[in-house]
Formats: structure tokens, sequence, C-alpha cells
DNA sequence: ACAAAAGTGTTACACGTACACCCATGG
DNA sequence: CCATGGGTGTACGTGTAACACTTTTGT
């Protein structure tokens, strides 16, 4: 099976940055190594690319290990290939980032893989250029999402208007009038307006919605300016950082 | 060096989807293999991943071979691992692509790799998966040049607005108002009016004008909006297909 | 003088932003 | 009854699209 002479064959892995949000604040499912090297610290979780499996096989097989999940929402990322990126032996990395709803997460905590929610402001310290594979990753989600209405990924199927406004605000860590906010959502043609009300976070209540799944998949692609634009500058602000 | 055990090693590849622009359509850069399997048959240029070389490495050193070139624009595009893809040996492909101004091109077309430009409306069939990566790099660049100033890149450092105008409705196979284009255009502030003319096109001439460098480097991020919207609908139908 | 391409200005509309008050309910 | 969070409408300004005529000059 080796017909290319004289070429190096190098380890292709495959690193998942793995986002949730519990209504408050972004998540990232980290684990922490079993095993030396860098026993103990925490990491993406990884695998190794197989011989007959395509890498999206791989991103998948390896998000089901560690949450019990298929069917999610994952987009290829980067790939890095410094050649000392893993001390251990040479290894090209591919990424992939995956947007899942946290409350459906099934796996115990920590059983199988000692895995762990961190909120992303308060990340531990990663293994290798994990660090770096989170920072594109949420680069990269900070600017899909300002595009493409990617974010509902990360909701449940029933969602209120202020949990969908408090997910766009705390992903560009600003704050957003509800007034304009639920014009624009609305506008859309996204959003179904449910009958019941959620009633745990205020007295009140807030009206659930659900997401129109055909209008979505059709429109996932057009262009939709789903964060205000104060003026100019901050706008490019926003989006980038 | 192996220290992974149990695990296969992967040959990886780096192809380049090369883009030109002569002034009325776009062109692509593509060899004719010389040696088997596939002899007489086109492809994009690649190349393998070296043991002490990171991927961006691989692929300059893969465009300058086929076109003399350096500090061309370029951009990481997606990585291909069907384990078919190559017939010969389970190859990983991650593409790159790039813009260059068709005039710096230096090489002898033909002399080294048997190199031609190509019309991508006109293009011959290609060898293993590389027309899938062509359209995957046509769809990366209708998508990035609507946000941002990148088409720049296809043209002289010295150009004209009906030049420019023509770039941009090549790509998206269209044409726009030239008032309303080229106040969009001059309302970026990315561009310098010259006091010299191109007058090989028409009578009167045309004022030549240069990228502000300095803002195009610092204004790169930023969404703008360099292509017209007639409407919503034809808006996103124009970029996304 | 005429053909061919470059260059420019105005108007109408849509969209986005700023902004303040009322509503419903549980305690 | 009051505190808390949910929900809504308007007015203004900006940005974008539609549209037609004049200028220049080579032949």
């Amino acid at each position: 099976m080796l017909k290319y002479s004289g070429q190096t064959r190098i380890l292709v892995a495959v690193d998942c940055v793995i986002f949730g949000f519990d209504g408050e604040n972004y998540k990232l499912l980290l684990i922490q190594r079993g095993f030396a090297p860098e026993k103990k610290r925490w990491s993406l979780m990884g695998g190794f690319l197989q011989p007959e499996e395509r890498l999206e096989e791989a991103a998948n097989r390896i998000l089901k290990q560690l949450t019990g999940l298929e069917n999610v929402y994952m987009e290829q990322l980067h790939v890095f290939s410094d050649p000392q990126r893993d001390p251990v032996e040479r290894t090209v990395a591919v990424t992939y980032f995956a947007l899942i709803d946290i409350q459906k997460y099934e796996k115990q905590l920590s059983k199988e893989f000692h895995a762990e929610w961190f909120p992303v402001k308060e990340m531990p310290e990663l293994i290798f250029d994990h660090e770096k594979m989170v920072e594109t990753a949420k680069h990269r989600l900070r600017y899909k999402a300002a595009l493409h209405p990617v974010l509902f990924e990360l909701l449940p199927d029933k969602f209120t208007l202020p949990q969908l406004q408090a997910l766009y605000e705390g992903l560009y860590d600003t704050t957003f009038d509800k007034r304009n906010f639920s014009r624009k959502l609305l506008s859309t043609g996204l959003l179904v307006k449910q009958t019941d009300k959620d009633k745990e976070s205020s007295k009140k209540g807030a009206f659930y919605f659900k997401v129109n799944k055909q209008k979505y998949e059709d429109d996932f692609q057009a262009i939709l300016n789903l964060i205000p634009k104060p003026d100019k500058l901050s706008n490019s602000a926003v989006i980038l950082n």
C-alpha cells in the first residue's frame, strides 16, 4: 500500500473544539489526560485519523465518544502543522468545531474521559497548541454567527427571546437593545412563536420559540445581519476580535 | 521517531488552487502530469508535506516552484480526506487557494511542469477530486470577496475602475451599475487616484488607481459590502453559488 | 462628426438605530 | 402593591439602488 516512494507519512490527528452555552456563559468541553506525557493536563478531545476513515467521520466518532451525540453541527476549522507542535511525534492536527445543546449532553461528566465543561473565560491551560485552536474557533464562531444563524445550534428546541439575546450578547461580550434585537431576529422568519411560556426566569414568563427548520436550512447560507452596528468602526471591532 | 504506537501514518499532500485574472476572465493555473498514473491529464499543482515543514511553507514552496512568485495571497481552504481519493495510496490533501497578478507570472509557461492558464469556465477534466477542490475554492472566493477587499490581489499595482468592476462582475457573473460601483468602492477609502491614465482600452482613457496599503491592511478584516444587493433573495443567490 | 468608453449627481426607499413606556405575574 | 423581567412602536438618519446625461478623444 506504500506506493509513493521516498515520501514521509505523518500522523493525522483530529481535535474537536466543542462549544456549549448554559444560558449565561459559553462553555468548552475539555478532557483531562490520564496518561503521560502531559498527564493530568487539560486538552481538547481528539484522536487519530484511521486508515479507512474520512476526517468528518473521525470527528463525529470522537464527538460521539465524548458526548454520546450524533448529528451535531460541526465544521472543519483549520489544520495546525507546526513540526514541533506535538513533542512526541510529528503530527498534523485537523481541528473541527462543534456546537451542541448542552442539555443534550448525555454522558456522565468525567465518566470515561474525565471530561468537564469550562467557561470559555476561565479555561485551564491546555496542552500543545490547543489554546491556539480554541482562539481560532472562537474567532470563527464570532465571524460565522454575525452572518449566519448558527447559534441556534447551541439552544434547545424550545427557547425564549431573552435566552437567544443572552446567547448573542455573550458571544460578542456586549449588550443589544432588546427591541431592535427581537425585531431583527423575528424579521428573519426563522422563529416560530409557541403558545407556551418559560416561567423559570421571570414572573411574567417569556414565550418559547422554535426554529422554522425549513427556512433555517434554506437561509443558512444567506448573509444575514444578525448583530447590530452601533457605528462603522465598532462594528468591525465587534466582529473580528 | 515513531512513538504513538498502533497508529497509521498517512501521506499529506498540499494542492494549490491558483487564480489569475486577465482583464476579462478568471483563470486557473494547471499542470499536465508527465508521468503515470493519470499521465497527460491535468491537475492542480501539488506536492507532499515534508518532515520538517509546515503546511503554509509547503504551499509557498509549491507556488514558488510553479510560478516563481513569493509573498502571494494564500489561504488554507479545506482538507479532502476520502480514503479512496488517491487510488495510488491513501493521501489526505490540504488545499490552499492563491490569488496572483497574472502579469507577474514569471516562469515560461510549460517550461518545467507543462503548466497552462485555463479560463475557469473552460477547464479540462482534472484528476482525482481536484475538480471538487476547484469548486470549493470558487465558492470560498465568492464568499470572501463579497465581504473583504481581497480581489485587489489579482490586479497589478496600478489598475482602473473599469478593470476593477470587470473583476467583480466576472466573479459573480453579473453586471453592476458603474455609478454605484465606483461610489461604493471609492467610499471605502482603499483607492488612491493616480494622475495618469490607461489609454489602452478606450479613447478617453481611464484613471489609474492604487491601493492604499495601510488602509488595506487595517480594513481587510472589516466586513465591507462590496457587492450590490438588488434585493434580498438574489443577494443570497449571488453570494453563495 | 461620430463612436466608444469614462465619469458624475439626484431621488426614493429600505433598513437600522435610538429611545421609553406598558404588561403580566409572583411574592 | 410592588418589583422584576417581558414585550412592543415611532421617528430619524444612513446607506443603497435606480436611473441618464456629459466628457473626452481617436478615427
